[in-house]
DNA sequence: CTGTTAGCGCGTTCAA
DNA sequence: TTGAACGCGCTAACAG
C-alpha cells in the first residue's frame, strides 16, 4: 500500500526484460518479437499497468485532453451536446476537460491557464465568446481550436445551417399566417443573426415585405430563465386580437415556451389553433404535452461526429487550413403550427 | 513559431539566473530574495511562461485534475450542478474532467483508464453507479472518491437530506389532502428510497395509514423524457373524480410535470386548485407559468461548497476517515399545493 | 540565499 | 530484435 501506481519499470522487472521493451510492446508497429511482446503484456495485465499520461504527454508536449469551453453549461442545448460529445471523445481515447467561462472573467483566465499548461490536444468552443486571450494563446501554442456556431476567421468552424432553417421557418409560417415576425433573445449571437438573415431572405423570395424582428428585453438577473421570461413578457403584445402577429419564429425553444404560456394566460389563445409558432433547438420539453412545439433540431451526434473528424484532421494531419462545416437543421413538425386549410 | 511552449529554462536564461531559481520564485514560501524573485517574475511575464502541469504532476503522481463522473450528463439536475461545481473547481486551480458513464460499459472502462492515468487529484461521482472497478481502482491508487446522493460505505458521501424532505412533503400535503400518495421514477436510486422513507415516516408521525407508493412504468427508449412520460401515463389513474389521489409527492420535478399535464388534458383538473403536487429538484421549469410547481431545492452551490472542502480535506490532510455530510433540501412554495381553508 | 544535481515515467535514439 | 543511455520540464535535496 505504499507505492500506488505501477510503472513500466516494475512491469519490466516482472517480465524479466528491459524497460524499453515495455514501451515497444505497447507501441503499435514497434519492432519486437511476438514472444517478448506476449510476456510483457502478460506482466502488464497482472500488475494492472497503465501508461502514465502525464509522462507520455511530457515527451511531445501534447496530452490526450480535449478542452470543452462553454459559457452556458446548464443550458438545455449543452444538456444535449455534452453527452454526445463526451461519449465520442472518451471512446476515441480522449479526456474531455470542462471549461466554464460563464461567470467571472478572471475564471476564464484561470481556465485558459489550465488548458495550456495541461497541453490540451484541442480546444472546442461550444458556446459563448471566449476572451481574445483564448484565441491568441491557442494560436501561439499551436493548439487546434474548433468553434461551434460562431464566425471567427482563422479557426475551425462547425455550425448548424441557421440560414437555411430561417428560410424554411418563413415559408412554413407563410402557409397559414399573414402577420409574421421573428422573436430573438436579448443577447445577440452569430447563430441568431444567421437565423434572422435566412428568415428575411425567405420573405424576400416569397415577394413579401420584410417581417418584423422583435427582440426580447434583457434579463433582470437569472440567466437560466432569461429566454423564457423574455417570451412571456412579449407574448401579450404579439398574440391575440389586437396583437401584431399570428405567425412567430422564435429563435430558440424557450422563447417559444414563454410566448405560448403568455398567449394561453392572457388571451386564451392556443398555439397551433389561434396562431403558429416555430422554435429552435428541439429541447426535450418541446415534445411535451403542454407545448408540442414544431422546432428545428441540430443533431448533437452529427456535431459530435464532425468535431471528432476535425480533431483527427488537426492532430495527425499537417494541414494548416481550417475547415468550415455546415450541419443541417431539420424541422421537427409537431402541432404548434396551424394546418393548411 | 518553432517552439510553442516556453519552459522554465528559457525564463532562467532570460533573467540570467539558474533554472531552480525560477521554481523558487513561483513556489510560495520558498527562500528567495525579493530582488531575484522580481527579476524572475518579470522574465516569466514577458515570455508568457506557465508551469507545465504534466511535468509538475509527474513529480508527486498527482495532477490538478478532478474527475466528474455522471451517468446522466444531460439531465436538468446536472445542468444545475455542473456550472456550480466547475466554477468552484476552476477558481481553486483545479481542472474538471468530465466522465460520461451513461452509455456503454466499455466506455466506463476507458474513462476509468483516463482518470487513473492522468493521476486525478480526486474523483466525484455526481450521478449513477460506477462499476465496481471504479471504486476498486481509486482505493488501490489512493485517489479520494466523493459520491453525491449515494450510500456506499468506505467513501466520502454528500447527500441532500432526502428523508427530512420526504417528511416535510407528507406534512405539507396532509394539510389539504386526504388521499395522499408518492410517485417514484422507474429507476430506483438511493435518493428516491430515502425520500420515500421520509414520506412514510411523515405519515406514521401523523398517525395516518402508510400512503401508497406508485412507481412509473419503465421507459421505452428515450431516457431524456422518461420521467415526464411516466408521470404523463400515470396521471389519469391518479387524479380526478375517480382517481385514487388528491395529494401527490412526485419524487422529481419531471414526473410532476407529466402528472400535471395529464390531469389538465384528461380531467381538466388543475394542480393547486383540484389537487396538490410537490416535486423535487427545482429545475428552472418549475418556476414557469405553466407549472408554478412547489418543490424541493438542493442548492447546487451548497453541494459545490461541500465538495470543495472535502477535496481540500482529502488532499492536504492525512485523515483517512471518510465524511458523510447532509445538505438541507428546502421547500420552495409555489402554487401547485392547495391553500388551507 | 543561490546554483548544481538527481530523479519522476515515458518514448526514442544509438550500439550491440 | 534487444538493452543502455538520453532528455522532456519540473521540484527537492544537497552543497556552497
Amino acid at each position: 500500500m505504499k507505492k500506488h501506481y505501477v510503472s513500466a519499470r516494475e512491469v519490466a522487472e516482472r517480465a524479466g526484460v528491459s524497460r524499453s521493451a515495455v514501451s515497444r510492446a505497447l507501441t503499435p508497429g514497434a519492432s519486437i518479437s511476438a514472444d517478448m511482446k506476449a510476456r510483457v503484456i502478460a506482466a502488464a495485465d497482472e500488475l494492472g499497468y497503465e501508461i502514465n499520461m502525464l509522462a507520455r504527454g511530457l515527451l511531445d508536449d501534447r496530452s490526450m485532453i480535449v478542452s470543452l469551453v462553454s459559457a452556458s453549461l446548464g443550458s438545455p442545448f449543452m444538456g444535449m451536446m455534452l453527452p454526445a460529445i463526451t461519449e465520442r471523445l472518451i471512446a476515441a481515447g480522449y479526456a474531455p476537460l470542462l471549461i466554464n467561462i460563464g461567470t467571472a472573467p478572471d475564471i476564464a483566465e484561470e481556465s485558459l491557464r489550465q488548458v495550456v499548461s495541461l497541453r490540451s490536444a484541442a480546444v472546442v468552443i461550444l458556446s459563448g465568446s471566449p476572451p481574445g486571450t483564448f484565441i491568441e494563446a491557442t494560436k501561439r501554442t499551436g493548439i487546434p481550436l474548433i468553434a461551434l456556431n460562431r464566425d471567427e476567421p482563422g479557426l475551425n468552424l462547425i455550425s448548424a445551417d441557421n440560414r437555411a432553417a430561417g428560410r424554411v421557418a418563413y415559408r412554413e409560417l407563410a402557409e397559414t399566417s399573414a402577420r409574421i415576425c421573428a422573436v430573438s433573445p436579448a443577447r445577440d449571437t452569430f447563430s441568431m443573426r444567421a437565423r434572422i438573415e435566412g428568415f428575411l431572405s425567405g420573405a424576400a423570395e416569397a415577394g413579401h415585405a420584410p417581417p418584423r424582428i422583435i427582440r426580447a428585453a434583457p434579463p433582470i438577473a437569472d440567466s437560466g430563465r432569461a429566454d423564457y421570461a423574455g417570451g412571456l413578457a412579449l407574448g401579450p403584445e404579439l398574440i391575440g386580437p389586437d396583437g401584431i402577429a399570428d405567425g412567430l419564429f422564435c429563435l430558440n425553444d424557450h422563447i417559444a415556451f414563454g410566448v405560448i404560456d403568455a398567449a394561453r394566460r392572457s388571451r386564451r389563445a392556443e398555439a397551433g389553433r389561434d396562431f403558429s409558432v416555430i422554435g429552435f433547438d428541439d429541447v426535450p420539453m418541446a415534445a411535451w404535452e403542454g407545448y408540442r412545439l414544431t422546432t428545428f433540431r441540430q443533431d448533437p451526434h452529427v456535431f459530435a461526429e464532425q468535431i471528432m473528424s476535425t480533431i483527427a484532421r488537426c492532430v495527425d494531419g499537417e494541414e494548416e487550413d481550417v475547415i468550415d462545416h455546415l450541419i443541417p437543421a431539420n424541422l421537427i413538425a409537431r402541432e404548434s403550427v396551424r394546418h393548411v386549410g
